[in-house]
DNA sequence: GTAGGGTTAG
């Protein structure tokens, strides 16, 4: 039907449409994912002998590449009478958005230096993208040397990709290099940087880069303030985090969908449970995340009964819950110890929501059901997981036995899992099993724990903090302050962050 | 008339 606009099934009288109307019903059909109509416009585009123009030629690989057809896309490609810089970088970026590195990286490899195509002057980091997405950082370093080797001009596309492509591979150092060598950034790039130590665990120095953002003449956007935000949530940055929201509000700027979601998280994360539904009350539009993000809040402040509340508001509202929901919902019931109510939103998700257990999910249902004294139903749970159980499940199984005095359990368990070699190497909470098998007098099983962890020198990561001076965050290690210096230790600190010397403190100047 | 970088929830 549609294609009767087009002119191709009409009568005698209907126009004949000219090539220039392709590009963009081509386009209109891959933004619908109208993968039937695309097939169709490409027959008619045969039909009247268009299928030559280099531009309805593009426009083709683009659909079939959006629509995932990329066996589609690549015929058509390779059967191209001409290609110009938009063909190469549109089956490229192809194989990048669907994952498929080493097809994209292959092609960049091919693309001719000279020929019917341009030189390689203006690849504009498409491969980069390719390897952003899957995280594959020797694909990723080939492509960044290659850029310097051959001395390739780098734009701000470029640029940006780059710097992404090396947080994504947690080489935050090498990004921020790149970023600060290159010869021109704009918003997406000082963005990506600040994504990069957001989410590697870098807070302190997303928000000294924010405010070296600010003394430029940039405005931040609402991906800005996101990741702002996010920085102030795990930092527990209560205050900074209300500064950011009422200057929001001041700039009558429009609250979208991540901004909320953003604000819930921070509220929650900062202890403002109260706050953070205020937030959610009032957000104009909510999306999955948004549900999810006062779920778990709610979930992570022990407000068990309030969870499933909105989780019963967002089944009215229409809003299909994800793996993420009932992560909070379960773990919701099993803070609170609401077993009948775990047990049936755990049916629930399968049965009704189709959603597969993950992890997380039997780990929060064998705490549940352990610590209520279920222990059997929570072993048969394990034993009947289609993945391999982890510690953290293990150590939730253990702790029930230890509960509820099951010594001959715990024993058999720790002997058939802990302590068979292939899962020695897996040990990831030894503090929290050697403790659980302490408190049930299992002395031999604590010196086993003791003596792997020094074998395979575990140690448990150092939790941090944050302060405010002289402009800059700074974060702060924990170190033990249960010795005898301890008092002095803190003079150090306190000393250290004065005159920017030493001790304790990691310094992040300038990010 | 075609391609192309940066945001939320566990």
């Amino acid at each position: 039907m549609e294609l009767l606009l087009l002119g191709g099934g009409g009568g005698a009288a209907a126009p004949k449409p000219s090539h220039l109307a392709y590009p963009f019903v081509l386009k209109a059909a891959s933004a619908l994912s109208m993968v039937e109509l695309g097939r169709q416009v490409h027959a008619q585009i045969c039909k009247l002998g268009f299928h030559g123009d280099l531009f309805v030629g593009n426009s083709l690989i683009d659909m079939y590449c959006k629509c995932s057809l990329m066996e589609d896309a690549r015929k058509l490609f390779d059967g191209m009478p001409d290609r110009d810089q938009v063909s190469w970088n549109s089956i490229i970026s192809g194989y990048a958005s669907c994952g498929r590195t080493s097809c994209s990286l292959q092609l960049f490899d091919e693309m001719p230096a000279s020929g019917n195509a341009p030189p390689k002057r203006r690849h504009d980091g498409l491969p980069l993208a390719a390897c952003s997405s899957s995280c594959n950082w020797p694909a990723g370093r080939w492509v960044s040397s290659f850029i310097d080797v051959n001395a390739v001009p780098v734009n701000v596309m470029v640029t940006t990709a780059l710097v992404d492509m090396h947080c994504r591979c947690g080489a935050l150092t090498e990004a921020r290099r790149r970023f600060d060598e290159a010869p021109q950034k704009n918003l997406a790039t000082w963005n990506a940087m600040m994504t990069g130590y957001v989410r590697g665990g870098r807070p302190e120095s997303a928000v000294n880069l924010f405010s070296h953002m600010t003394a430029t003449s940039l405005a931040p956007n609402e991906i800005t303030l996101v990741n702002l935000l996010s920085a102030f949530a795990s930092m527990g940055a209560l205050e900074r985090g209300k500064e950011a929201h009422v200057d929001l509000a001041r700039s009558g700027a429009d609250v979208n969908v991540f901004l909320s979601t953003a604000l819930v998280d921070m509220y929650a994360k900062c202890g403002e449970i109260t706050l953070a539904c205020l937030v959610f009350v009032k957000a104009a539009r909510k999306d999955l995340g948004l549900w999810n993000a006062m779920v778990t809040g709610l979930a992570a402040h022990g407000l068990a009964a309030e969870a499933l509340t909105v989780f019963s508001q967002m089944s009215s509202a229409g809003a299909a819950p994800n793996e993420v929901t009932f992560v909070g919902i379960l773990s919701a019931c099993s803070h609170a110890g609401l077993v009948d109510a775990g047990r049936e939103n755990f049916r629930k998700m399968r049965k009704v929501y189709g959603l597969k257990p993950d992890l997380e999910h039997y780990a929060c249902m064998v705490d549940l059901l352990g610590r209520a004294g279920h222990v059997e139903e929570a072993l048969a749970m394990v034993e009947d997981m289609e993945m391999e159980p982890d510690f953290v499940i293990w150590g939730s199984l253990l702790n029930a036995c230890r509960i509820h005095h099951e010594i001959e359990l715990a024993e058999k368990i720790s002997k058939a899992v802990v302590f068979s070699s292939s899962k020695v190497a897996n040990l990831g909470c030894s503090v929290l099993l050697s403790n659980i098998f302490a408190s049930a007098g299992m002395w031999a099983e604590v010196a086993r724990v003791r003596r792997l962890m020094k074998e395979t020198g575990e140690r448990k990561v150092s939790g941090c903090s944050w302060m405010e001076a002289e402009g800059a965050m700074h974060r702060f290690l924990v170190k033990d302050t249960a010795h005898d210096g301890s008092s002095e230790l803190y003079v150090t600190l306190d000393t250290s962050l004065v005159d920017g010397r030493g001790g304790m403190e990691e310094r992040f100047n300038g990010a």
